[in-house]
DNA sequence: ATAGTTTATTGATTTTTGTCAATCTTTTTT
DNA sequence: AAAAAAGATTGACAAAAATCAATAAACTAT
């Protein structure tokens, strides 16, 4: 088992020997370059990725071009392009990996495969789920309750190592802006 | 069994006639008046809710009194203030019937308890929970990708019932834009 | 039914944020 | 290290949407 992995799972869910080979045997390590694309549009999302190191990151993009970051996953999180990997169907988002990453995945039907071999998988993976659904309710709040520099502040409060990470341009679109204004946002106060 | 719930469950979980009378066991009933609160800002939210006829509404309230509607949940589906009800924290929330309503309640101890007790369950939860987090995975796609014109036109062809359902404010504030700009979009096009 | 209250519309104006363009800075590649 | 590319900042301007204010319309409750 990956020490990551099993970092991960401390705590949700305790493994027997035999258990924990076997969810082993279902995730394959991959290694990506700098903005290597695992998903892209249009394709189907076969994958779940738990990151080891590095990150991840879910964009869309319109017909002129422009990239709007769904979800930025770091280290020890799962992420995927989750309405296509749920619902099987062409995804609408891209999945990249803005860093060279380390990554662990497991298919769609190894995930299924999971859920009826190892009591308990399902619960964690539901918890986890309940998890990234709260996220996702206090990103929408953030949309309809706050503007752009209360966004910024949120997230320079919530989650400061992101800001501090990748590119302002990526921060700026997932907060729903233009780079122009968070350059702005960080000057003046 | 609640027609309508057996009507929700149908073709997502299978249950003996037995198993029908404990999940029945587990909700009670509950009408509402119009406008009536059912969870208050601060406090923790015990319950989730099926909406039998009726609906429900998520809002937030800031220091000034505005309003910022987080979900509309119309009949068929479950609500509740989400992180509030799993983290069982006090609700950054309020969550109210809009119209007078009847629902279908249970307890997060009973929710746990059906885990337990209905073979299965837990797999149609996590299912149902996949697919509200979908729901608002594309409903922050539409604020960091979509204009207010934009984001009321995707509102009207994905859930037309809601625009002519409830009041423009409410409509409005779903959407994250001033119940002006709102009037203003649904004649100038 | 009617008074009262809430909700919706419309216009005028301000504020916020986006766009375009130029420059500067940092990173990457050769 | 130099050249090239990509990213970040800044200013000027434009566009989108919010706010304020005044009516108008639609509900509610008596």
């Amino acid at each position: 088992m990956h020490p990551a992995l099993q970092t991960y799972l401390a705590g949700k869910i305790t493994l027997s020997a035999e258990e924990a080979s076997v969810v082993s045997s279902y995730f394959k390590v991959k290694y990506t370059k700098r903005n290597e694309i695992l998903v892209a549009k249009g394709s189907v999302a076969r994958y779940v990725y738990f990151v080891v190191k590095g990150c991840l990151r879910v964009f869309l993009t319109d017909d002129q071009g422009n990239e709007s970051t769904r979800f930025l996953v770091l280290e020890g999180r799962f992420g995927t392009t989750f309405p296509s990997f749920i619902l099987r169907q062409p995804s609408i988002a891209s999945l990249q990996s803005p860093e060279s990453s380390e990554l662990l995945m497991i298919s769609y039907e190894d995930r299924q495969a999971l859920y009826t071999r190892i009591p308990g998988w399902e619960t964690m993976d539901r918890i986890g789920l309940e998890l990234d659904y709260i996220e996702s309710i206090r990103r929408i709040e953030s949309f309809i309750s706050l503007d752009a520099r209360a966004r910024y502040d949120t997230l320079q409060q919530t989650n400061p190592e992101i800001i501090q990470r990748l590119p302002a341009k990526i921060i700026a679109d997932y907060l729903g802006i233009s780079q122009e204004t968070l350059s702005r946002l960080k000057t003046k106060r």
